[in-house]
RNA sequence: GGGUAGGUAGCGAAGUGGUUAAACGCAACAGACUGUAAAUCUGUCGACUCUGUCUUCGGAGGUUCGAAUCCUCCCCUACCCA
């Protein structure tokens, strides 16, 4: 195997990161990859109780792919046993814990959609559950040992939130713990991560040395900002673009991300290198406008295809700049003849109460065929030609009675 | 096991007997404006048979003309002591 110069690699592997874990042992390794042929084994965790990826999953799997181009051996881990336990992070208790059977489904979409960055045929993918699930609590108690109830509060949010005198469970402990385990059974060199995974990536390298192996090399990447600046990306917060948006949804909401944000979404989700992205850059204070169109084009384009982004941008001047109805508006077919506006707004699912259908009335955010309706009370009359109902700006419907043959 | 501090709308956080459906902030929604679904400004933001009615402040009871606010028991969380 012929990797390209070390230089060339270091400088492609630090474009972006936040923090190299350490550098000199990264060339240590590149080092002695080069001399044996041997590529290195780059290790990155996903979770599957979440498997719906969006643009913050991709800033650390755009890395993975570049170390594939580089020559070097990406291996997703897929988190099946610690999914199946619950959430480390104690932020969403509610969620339900998944069966083995979801877990591995969740996993199988979750590489699907990672496809789209990763090359699937240099991928090797594992499932946690292998391993982890055949530990006795012998085997448990052991790994435990290694680790210091001291050290575990080092981790920020650990430490925040006993402070803050929330709770911490035991098994969040025992999570950093699993995690790290899995570096050491695949023994790779390197382990790839958000920068909320620091610690967690420390632990797995801890953990190698205290079972004898080399220990890993840990990158961080950035956490990317989601389309409402300030928080990250995520999708219980709703400001997350996911791999699986359709291109119009993706496209409006890469517009509508703040314009300062302009800049570290063109860096961190297009491919690096290409003369777009230098161009964009150019672009930003003398024309954010251009350049925040172009970003959502490439943004579209890396996921589906040039023609799709573009008619995902023409398709939103026609709706915000034009301020027409799309051409491809759902169709409801209801079995009532007749029908308030406001029971339609919620059977249509534009309110979730009447109270909000009537708010939205008395905002005069409602129109029926272009007609905007001002009395609470109106009824409608379906007919088999569709109605268009617009809620909002950007909520369309067309209703019509259902057909009977 | 003992003690202390807490549990308020999607979240954060006021409120300790009466115009309190509950301040304020964030989020959300709508309107205006704009290159934009950005920013800014304005409004809305429990439900309903909506100029009124009903149900909310961890849960269940109780005191009172009247309770998120007082009492009792229970559940949950954190901290301290053992």
């Amino acid at each position: 195997m012929n990797f390209p110069p070390i230089k060339d690699q270091l400088d492609i592997i630090a474009s972006n990161v936040v923090e190299i874990i350490s550098v000199e042992e990264l060339e240590q390794k590149l080092r002695f990859s080069d001399k044996t042929g041997q590529p290195l084994r780059i290790k990155l965790g996903a979770d599957p109780s979440r498997p719906d990826l969006h643009l913050g999953h991709s800033v650390v799997l755009r890395k993975l792919r570049e170390f594939q181009d580089l020559g070097h051996q990406a291996i997703l881990i897929i988190g099946d046993f610690t999914a199946m336990i619950g959430d480390p992070s104690g932020k969403s208790k509610t969620r339900p814990q998944l069966s083995a059977e979801e877990a591995r489904e969740n996993g199988k979409s979750y590489f699907e959609q990672a496809s789209k960055i990763l090359d699937p045929e240099k991928t090797t993918i594992c499932y946690n559950s292998d391993w982890l699930g055949t530990m006795g609590f012998a085997d448990v108690v052991r790994l435990a040992s290694h680790y210091t109830v001291a050290r575990m509060l080092e981790r920020d949010d650990f430490e925040r939130r006993y402070r803050a005198q929330e709770s911490i469970s035991i098994h969040e402990f025992l999570y950093p713990l699993a995690q790290g385990m899995d570096s050491v059974h695949l023994k790779n060199d390197i382990e790839l991560g958000g920068t909320d995974q620091k610690f967690n990536l420390l632990v797995g390298r801890d953990l190698q040395r205290e079972y004898g192996i080399t220990p890993q090399v840990c990158i961080t990447m950035p956490l990317l900002v989601g389309t409402g600046g300030g928080e990250k990306m995520s999708k219980s917060l709703g400001n997350a673009i996911c791999f699986n948006d359709s291109p119009a949804d993706m496209y409006g909401k890469a517009l509508s991300i703040p314009d300062p944000l302009i800049e570290t979404y063109t860096k961190l989700l297009l491919p690096q290198g290409e003369a777009a992205v230098t161009n964009i850059l150019a672009q930003i204070t003398e024309n954010p406008r251009t350049a925040k169109r172009s970003l959502a084009r490439g943004i579209v384009a890396s996921y589906y295809s040039l023609e799709e982004a573009e008619g995902a941008e023409s398709h939103f001047d026609q709706l915000f700049i034009h301020k027409k109805a799309p051409d491809n508006i759902e169709l409801f077919e209801l079995d009532q003849q007749s029908i308030s506006v406001i029971d339609l707004l919620v059977t249509l699912g534009a309110a979730t109460s009447k109270s909000e259908a009537r708010r939205m009335i008395q905002q005069k955010s409602v129109l029926v065929d272009e007609r905007k309706i001002e009395d609470l009370t109106e009824n409608l009359e379906l007919g088999e030609v569709p109605k268009t109902i617009r809620a909002g700006k950007r909520k369309f419907f067309k209703v019509a009675i259902k057909k009977h043959f």
